[in-house]
DNA sequence: TCTTGACCCTCCAGTGACTGGAAGCCCCAC
DNA sequence: GTGGGGCTTCCAGTCACTGGAGGGTCAAGA
């Protein structure tokens, strides 16, 4: 299988799957000519790596998830551990922007928006906040 | 007012504030042993770009912002259109984590996590979904 | 006067996960 | 043999910093 037929089934873009040869997530075969030659195994590994970067995973965790794939002697629990960590940081990176959203909505939903100068989303930018130059 | 004493009063790292020099953001003076000079008004900006980049806005839009931050003939039409922008990119972000921490806590709240290897983390990501390979 | 340590300077490289582009083979159909 | 698409490598760029090396400057204390 060349590159471009694995591209269209995992829906990986080319460079993606060269990147991920490059840094040994996948070690295709190669043909005389040189090109890639890629097996169903390591198809089906791109298409692993595709989801876990779909559900956010980092590629120092998917390096991690793939040996659990592949070791048939895994604990789950190793893998709940990296998914729980990484359930984590998606939850309070949701806080973070449900903030930034919330401060920006209510500056937003008070500006004019016409042409006139005088702004409330600028004049917050430029106002120290209550909470700063504490502690 | 030295580098220092700016980033405590900003909160900003030294790093980020000579990197912001750099990119044209500010344009602190100069001492004659070379050391920036900040005034006021280069500290109030520092501080702005600061509450701005908590918020969220690219370097880009900062720049923007800055810029109508200075210009007393702005109309606030400009600065809500590049708020209500940022506000619908942070939206779009929100509702991707928020389907990533769906599809995950499922799946972790699913995983019994103990010494055995079967697990519904890997084997989801193994497992191709019903709605690839359509349209 | 000398030293120490905190501060400041510039420049370069690295981060994460790709992405774009140049330059150049390879293969197949016409 | 020619054209076009696919494949190769390698280099540079993205974004917003961050770390570190190597070195100058300043003020307080011995």
């Amino acid at each position: 299988m060349n590159i471009g037929e694995v591209a269209e089934r995992t829906g990986l873009p080319p460079k993606t799957i060269r990147y991920y040869e490059d840094i040994g997530l996948v070690k295709p075969l190669r043909d005389t000519n040189g090109y890639r030659a890629f097996r169903e195994s390591e198809m089906h590994k791109l298409a692993f790596l595709g989801r876990a970067r779909t559900l956010g995973f980092s590629i120092e965790d998917c390096r991690n998830l793939l040996a659990l794939w592949e070791d048939s002697n895994r604990a789950s629990a190793d893998v709940r551990a990296i998914a729980k960590e990484h359930l984590a940081q998606i939850e309070a990176k949701i806080r973070d922007l449900q903030e930034m959203r919330d401060t920006l909505s209510t500056l937003v939903r008070d500006c004019a928006g016409d042409d006139r100068p005088d702004c409330p989303i600028l004049k917050s930018l430029g106002t120290e906040y209550a909470s700063e130059r504490r502690s």
